[in-house]
DNA sequence: TTGAAAGCGCTAACAT
DNA sequence: ATGTTAGCGCTTTCAA
């Protein structure tokens, strides 16, 4: 005994399949209530579940959605995903998870799946990704939302949300040099990244504004990751003499500098003030409390979400320019800067 | 220009498409060379990726599972979901990702779209979870894997994979007792959870087995967040007078342990040790590190994803007992345990 | 070795 | 107000 289908109701209501399936589209209208009922009743009793692939096979819709990210441990992204999720359901819709763990050829595995089953349309949040990813998502006329990435000679349906880094970065800027901060390091991640850039510049810029030159500043490459930062801080130890302040590409190296500095006998914030960036939830744990700049990521997950829809309900023309977004940053003060010292 | 056909590509290569249907599926055994090399040429021109939609309409299988979690930031999720992916993705397999939000509508409104969306099987990896959404699956005739769940009359096509919370527990009595530790209190979560009810009895059960009894025990109902944990400790330094450990249900509490204990004046571990329990990353990172009850996160992950392969290709009769199946847990020994002071 | 035709479960004209 | 019919894109007998 499988799952029963429209014709069994229709059978079970004694009416046709059109019929119910006015009912269930609600297109009931013109309907007289009796047969309604009797429709119902026979759902009901048959315990009737439309089957969304079929009826996916003549919409051409799946009301799906992927999302790429790189690694679902990574905390930048629980409360991405918690936005989108939010979002797409409100609107019925379901999303595929997908972790590339930055591996880019892994990543391509997924797109393809994602097109054979028909989504319609794809979320892309990993940190890396290919240029080749795009071109087959346009290829198939998927609609793509790109967060925060470089994206040429984009072709497509395609929109890209990026993130405001500046603002929030000017912020800290603002806040330290309003501290008495005048020597700076900068932890930031590998160089190949985009955002890398992006936040390098941001911070660089600021400081020019107070007319700090780039030349004064102390960028030392990191991972990303705490290990990177606590290396970050043995090497501010050694040779970065006079450093009193220290902004890093995200938190979790900001964490390494804070676990390290007990190493080194540097208090924090007395000694040296940090600030990291992504404001996760574990800033908010370390002791000292750590300043960041936030980025509003749930914010992130709703509007990647609601753009897609958009690009569902208003597509754009092959050839035409992507569409862009915005999500702005700002500074969140805990206990990790102060003024500084001498 | 929509996406090409299956038609599209028989006429294209001047075949039928019962031959397209043959390559495609590698049913290709008596097949020209010449005829498939002509088919081959024309899905690599047209691009052609054929329509698991349509496909699924035929064949009854979308290679697809859901997975319902409580909610991607909890730090225990993120693993499991990785070992769940990856082992899904070794199948072809796509996974639908669900966060219940802890809440059981919620929860059975996804449920009712899994089964809609006609996917393979389900897997239940929610703290909290409502019968009745076992009772819908099972109506569906959908596998389900449900991890560490209760379940009573259990019905349909259905596997439950336990923690053994037992073992890692007993280790961690063991090395408390080993220590000299003999007075200890235990920070539980909610009452109304069924695990913490077993982690709570495997505790003083194996407390027992040392003579201890449970009545000697101070236990703390917290709420499983790093705030119950200060709020336990609180409890403790106020009216655990002579405890020397803490076991907690798991690591968040143990974290707010060692946080309020600072406000106390209270060392870890030479005052008070401290056990907790799910060993999340977090856990290496504290100060200091947490020994902690590891639970096997990805391997959990994996588990469950192959034990619903088994329930698709060896279905349970509707009425058989359900399949069952078992993780084991340890312990992982840092720096919040010492010696019982004294 | 290949093709024709029916059917998977549903929707959407077009009839009535 | 409701039924008939023809697909949607694919797989799978059954023929040839």
């Amino acid at each position: 005994m499988s799952r029963p289908t429209i014709a069994d109701v229709a059978q079970q209501a004694g009416v046709s399949k059109a019929t119910v399936s006015r009912v269930l589209s609600g297109r009931a209208e013109y309907m007289r209530d009796a047969t309604r009922q009797r429709v119902e009743a026979a759902i009901e009793l048959l315990n009737y579940r439309p089957s969304s692939v079929a009826r996916s096979l003549t919409s051409k819709r799946t009301y799906t959605a992927g999302i790429l990210i790189s690694d679902v441990g990574n905390p930048f992204y629980p409360e991405v995903i918690h936005g989108v999720e939010d979002t797409a359901f409100q609107d019925g819709y379901d999303v595929f998870l997908c972790n590339t763990n930055y591996d880019e050829k892994r990543g391509m595995a997924f797109v393809r799946s994602l097109i054979d089953k028909r989504v319609d349309g794809v979320l892309i949040m990993s940190s890396s990704m290919s240029d080749e990813w795009l071109a087959e998502l346009a290829r198939n006329n998927v609609p793509a939302v790109v967060l925060d990435w470089d994206v040429h000679n984009a072709r497509g349906n395609l929109c890209l949300l990026r993130v405001d880094y500046q603002k929030g970065i000017q912020q800290a800027v603002d806040h330290l040099v309003a501290l008495g901060h005048r020597q700076f390091a900068h932890v930031s991640g590998p160089k190949e990244l985009r955002t890398t850039q992006l936040r390098q510049e941001s911070f660089l810029t600021a400081l020019q504004g107070y007319g700090i030159p780039k030349s004064d500043v102390m960028t030392i490459e990191g991972d990303l990751r705490i290990e990177g930062g606590r290396k970050a801080m043995q090497a501010i130890a050694e040779r970065g003499a006079g450093k009193t302040a220290v902004f890093c590409a995200n938190d979790l190296m900001a964490m390494g500098i804070l676990s390290e500095a007990r190493a080194y006998a540097i208090q924090i914030p007395t000694d040296l003030s940090v600030i990291g960036l992504d404001d996760i939830w574990l800033a908010t744990q370390t002791d000292p409390p750590l300043t960041s700049v936030a980025l509003p990521r749930f914010q992130i997950g709703q509007m990647a979400m609601q753009l897609l829809f958009e690009l569902l309900e208003n597509p754009r023309m092959e050839e035409a320019e992507p569409l862009y977004a915005q999500v702005e940053t700002s500074l969140t003060v805990r206990e990790s800067t102060a003024p500084a010292p001498g």
